[in-house]
DNA sequence: CTGCGGTCGAGGACATGTCAACCTCCGTGA
DNA sequence: TCACGGAGGTTGACATGTCCTCGACCGCAG
């Protein structure tokens, strides 16, 4: 390794500021959520997705790959949201591997339920705070690094890692 | 609950692309960290804000504070990093109730070997990706999410959270 | 000086996420 | 048709984070 390109003052603090302003937003969605809803985020989008998705039921790997989630932590949040009876699974009729999770009607009204809190909660860490101009600029920001990021070398450490799916 | 002001479609589109773009990011740093240092960021911020105090020792409840953690979180933290021998906990001469966490010569060394690569990551993550306008929008904007939700009634779920300290 | 509320830090129980097998099954080529 | 590489999904061991509780201790009010 080279000589290390060291972070300059200003960069320090940009980066040092953007942890802490990534900390406190999640931190806030986060703890809404579990208090609210009994759920952490991540199984929130899960059962979004569904609910977006035709039939509310998807296949395991394209639910992953949707929700930005590896197989294996898919699996173990399925698990859970079935016990909660939010999320059922059903064998997939065409491939014989495959499984498709599917939304109960109770998940969907649990859903139905917290989606407010939840809203009010993004808007209260992110639009209300932010002005017209910033949120635009964050947009195109977030999309910058989504494009140049997304298909990222980052040695997937197992090939568990979202894949292109689709 | 009145009725829910929803997301509009631009404003979905900026929340799904911010939380893709934050997602990719962290798991970038976390995986890249885990892999040759062996420790995930929380720990690898703990060891920084350790390096950086005088005489490379801090309270437990500042560096809590410092590092963004919570006190049980950072007990749990420190406890790991001794066992590696990164840091060593002595007690707090002026309050017999308090502890003071300290980074060894071995502490200081690990880190400074790991450094230049998470550095690399992040420009690689960030710095590298985005144009100095966006860095300086990105800057500006964390700042003022920061500023909005630092003191942040957020429920502290039990008392056990950052408090505002120093 | 004593009691009391509050702070400091530790630790256990539990939830979530990661990694690494491991099966089952698909699709292809010999 | 059958072997085989690879995909889909699950699972178990383990690491990390959260919540809650506890014991020790501080500092102040009486």
């Amino acid at each position: 390794m080279p000589d290390t390109r060291w972070l300059d003052d200003e960069e320090q603090r940009a980066w040092r500021s953007y942890l802490t302003s990534c900390r406190l937003v999640f931190d806030r969605i986060e703890r809404q959520l579990q208090q609210d809803a009994g759920l952490p985020h991540a199984y929130y989008e899960i059962l979004v997705r569904l609910s977006e998705a035709p039939g509310h039921a998807m296949r395991m790997s394209k639910l992953a790959t949707s929700a930005m989630s590896s197989r294996s932590r898919l699996s173990h949040a399925v698990a859970r949201l079935e016990e909660s009876g939010w999320v059922r699974r059903r064998p997939c009729p065409d491939d014989r591997r495959g499984a498709v999770a599917e939304l109960t009607d109770e998940g969907l009204a649990h859903l139905e339920a917290i989606a407010p809190g939840h809203v009010e909660t993004v808007r209260g860490a992110m639009f209300d705070v932010l002005s017209p101009e910033q949120l635009r600029a964050l947009h195109d920001i977030s999309d910058t690094l989504v494009a140049n990021l997304a298909d990222a070398p980052v040695w997937p450490a197992s090939e568990d890692r979202y894949d292109d799916a689709e």
